[in-house]
DNA sequence: AGCACGCCGACT
DNA sequence: GTCGGCGTGCTC
């Protein structure tokens, strides 16, 4: 007797096989497992979704038959199952796409034996049990925090500042949870894994005494291999601590009981491509699942286990965070003070420059110059920010005005004076630089702006003829994207700093990012007046998060705390948000910023969502954008009443790699209507894309919570 | 998304 | 005479 079966595979969102298909099978198989089943000409991945009574619309030759088992790894939970079924709805993507993508990617690629010999090679892992550390002591600020988070049930956010000890309290958490149930999983989320190696080595050792393999890192960069173990690990619950990307949000974790968001404020945590998921949100929403799933779970059984809980992190929380436990939905846990510092010690000092007052064309301050010269005298170190790389953003010719534009997108491409090349930062077009003028032929073609390249050379010029107190010359480096390309390459760099072989750190964001440098007492912002005007609304949320995070690279020794000093260079010496930063002041700064948030009716008090289109020319995409937003109001959707549709304008970088980008905004103050909305609209748009019309569409896709718009 | 089929230019 | 460009169409 044959058994019928919804299967999902990996379909993409707007094909004609969006849902799961119909399969039939021998024997019975139970929701969650993992098959191989024939799709077209080739055989595929797939996850048995529910089992169903008939073939449905199929006739019953139409259905195939189940090609494989794999029955050495156990059917994926319901609770997995929800969580991947509310992703795809809340982000309209197809359930296969979303299912499969949380899936590592060899799995689809292995047959069944295959997985069964690499299954076996797994389970001989011995087990070493080594003795409990020596834990350290606590500060009063982390045993109340501690205290607090284990009493409350709702989500917290460990509002810490840099160096105050976030990382032990979610060391601590996750400790009690593992000792509470001896199958309990943790899942602690870092933005970029290559960015926290300390991290890292400190779980190990925290957690060795839990024994070999119960510690294990899933990101994107493992080789498949390694991915598919640690995933194995994980679903198999051999894991008991996971440190991930965004994409271990998704991973199935059966005894999930904590999930730590470190860094939460960070954009990365929102993917970027395919379904373009907040692993932030997803944290949320899945621990609220699994502690629903336990609360119903135990009042069979009549335990009492412990729900499963969220605890996020950040000097600088995302303006949604704050905001949630200003309305009391999440717990404010304070750590205003760095480790050592004296009770209420503040950050390092902050220096605003009045660019209008210097001379035009300065790059640094004479005194900003005057104070990093000091720091080299002293054998102490400085950090100078500037978010641009390469040497110069733009190429000019000051005779017939031509600039280094991209013939690929609209953009310029950055003149990079290593190896003389023009590159576009966008579509990754790269050509030698020019002997002359491309259009008028005049050989004085010039560098306009600044990038760290110039940055580093300018500044190696200045300090030439300075000594450090041992009389050895200067030494400036630098560290960005182009500096760091080769493996390792980033980490010697680092060591370099670390060991005090380098005076002069230029370098983009990058540097600010959580490496724990000792001996810097400044940290200088050359530049970061672009976002403070920008059209993206989060850019001075983003601009005051790294201005902080730069911060916190000042004195982290607590012997220097008291000559740190941060720099910020501006010509808007008056702007709010440089004065919340002089004050170290993020509740200040985030009460100026939710007030316009409200005023303008933005997250978190509003809801966007954007649709984007691509075609060879703008129109093409505009026209697209026009029509399925006329089609809408034709089809009165539902929600439509409540969603408010922008007229479709070109992105803000409108074509990338010869590609025009539109897109029109969606906004409403309800998430429900908007999500009513959207679920109604997905086929309206499959309608119009196939009309003869819109044969040059590229590709259209929905992005709900984008980062910016 | 894959992977077919299908109809027009530069190579052995 | 073939190899191969990517347009359009289907997958339970």
């Amino acid at each position: 007797m044959s058994h019928w079966l919804d299967i999902v595979v990996a379909t993409p969102a707007h094909s004609s096989v969006a849902g799961p298909l119909t399969y039939a099978s021998e024997s019975p198989l139970a929701p969650g497992q993992l098959v191989r089943v024939p799709l077209g000409r080739r055989e595929v991945l797939g996850v048995v979704w529910a089992e169903r009574d008939d073939a449905g619309h199929l006739s019953a030759g139409q259905a195939k038959s189940v090609a494989a088992v794999l029955d050495g790894v156990d059917p994926l939970s319901s609770g997995w199952r929800e969580l991947i079924g509310f992703t795809a709805s809340y982000y309209q993507r197809s359930l296969g796409e979303v299912a499969l993508a949380a899936l590592p990617p060899q799995l689809r690629e292995l047959g069944a034996l295959q997985l069964a010999r690499r299954l076996k090679r797994a389970a001989q892992a011995g087990q070493e049990p080594a003795a409990r550390p020596v834990l350290p002591e606590l500060s009063a600020q982390q045993q109340t925090a501690l205290l607090a988070f284990a009493e409350a049930e709702k989500p917290a956010l460990l509002f810490g500042a840099t160096g105050s000890g976030k990382t032990e309290v979610y060391l601590r958490a996750a400790e009690q949870v593992l000792d509470a149930e001896p199958g309990a999983q943790v899942l602690v989320m870092v933005p970029e894994i290559n960015l926290t190696p300390q991290l890292q080595s400190r779980l190990h050792e925290r957690f060795a005494h839990l024994g070999a393999g119960r510690v294990v890192t899933l990101h994107s960069n493992l080789t498949p291999a390694q991915r598919l173990k640690a995933w194995l690990a994980a679903h198999s619950g051999q894991a008991q601590v996971v440190l991930g990307t965004r994409m271990a949000v998704l991973a199935s974790l059966p005894g999930l009981r904590l999930i730590v968001v470190d860094e939460e404020h960070d954009p990365s945590y929102k993917q970027q491509e395919g379904a373009r998921y907040s692993a932030r949100d997803l944290a949320i929403y899945r621990a609220r699942l699994e502690s629903q799933r336990l609360a119903g779970g135990t009042a069979q059984a009549g335990g009492t286990a412990a729900p499963c809980r969220v605890l996020l992190g950040s000097a600088t929380p995302s303006l949604e965070s704050w905001q949630a436990c200003l309305k009391g939905r999440y717990l404010r846990l304070d750590m205003p003070d760095r480790i050592g510092a004296a009770q209420g010690g503040v950050g390092p000092q902050v220096q605003l420059l009045d660019m209008g007052l210097q001379a035009r064309g300065t790059v640094l301050a004479p005194a900003l110059m005057q104070a990093i010269a000091e720091r080299v005298a002293r054998g102490e170190q400085s950090l100078i920010f500037l978010n641009r790389r390469g040497y110069a953003p733009v190429l000019a010719c000051h005779d017939c005005g031509w600039k280094s534009q991209c013939a690929h997108c609209s953009a310029f491409r950055v003149f990079h004076k290593l190896d003389r090349s023009l590159r576009c930062h966008h579509c990754g077009h790269a050509e030698p630089v020019p002997r002359g003028c491309p259009d008028c032929g005049n050989v004085d073609i010039a560098p306009v702006g600044r990038g760290t390249e110039k940055l580093e050379e300018h500044l190696s010029e200045l300090l030439a003829d300075l000594r450090r107190p041992d009389g050895s010359p200067v030494r400036v480096a630098r560290i960005d994207a182009d500096s760091t390309r080769g493996k390792g390459a980033l980490q010697s760099q680092l060591t370099q700093m670390h060991e005090g072989h380098t005076d002069v750190l230029v370098g983009t964001q990058m540097v600010t990012k959580g490496h724990d440098f000792r001996n810097i007492t400044l940290v200088a912002a050359v530049n970061p007046d672009g976002s403070l005007f920008s059209s993206d609304f989060r850019a001075p949320e983003r601009l005051f998060a790294l201005l902080m995070q730069a911060c916190g690279r000042a004195g982290r020794q607590a012997s220097q705390g008291g000559r740190s000093q941060m720099w910020v260079q501006t010509l808007h010496p008056g702007h709010p948000l440089f004065a919340a930063l002089k004050r170290h002041d993020y509740p200040g700064f985030a009460q100026d910023e939710l007030r316009h948030r409200q005023g303008a009716g933005l997250p978190p008090f509003g809801h966007a969502a954007l649709l984007r289109a691509e075609a060879r020319t703008q129109e093409a995409a505009q026209a697209f954008l026009r029509e399925v937003a006329e089609a809408a109001v034709q089809a009165g959707l539902p929600g439509g009443q409540r969603v408010v549709l922008y007229p479709a304008v070109p992105m803000s970088l409108q074509r990338l790699a010869n590609v025009e980008r539109a897109q029109m905004l969606l906004e409403s103050a309800s998430r429900p209507a908007l999500q009513q909305f959207l679920a109604a609209w997905q086929p309206l748009l499959a309608q119009v894309r196939a009309q003869a019309a819109h044969r040059s569409l590229i590709r259209w896709a929905i992005d709900v919570d984008p980062l910016s718009i």
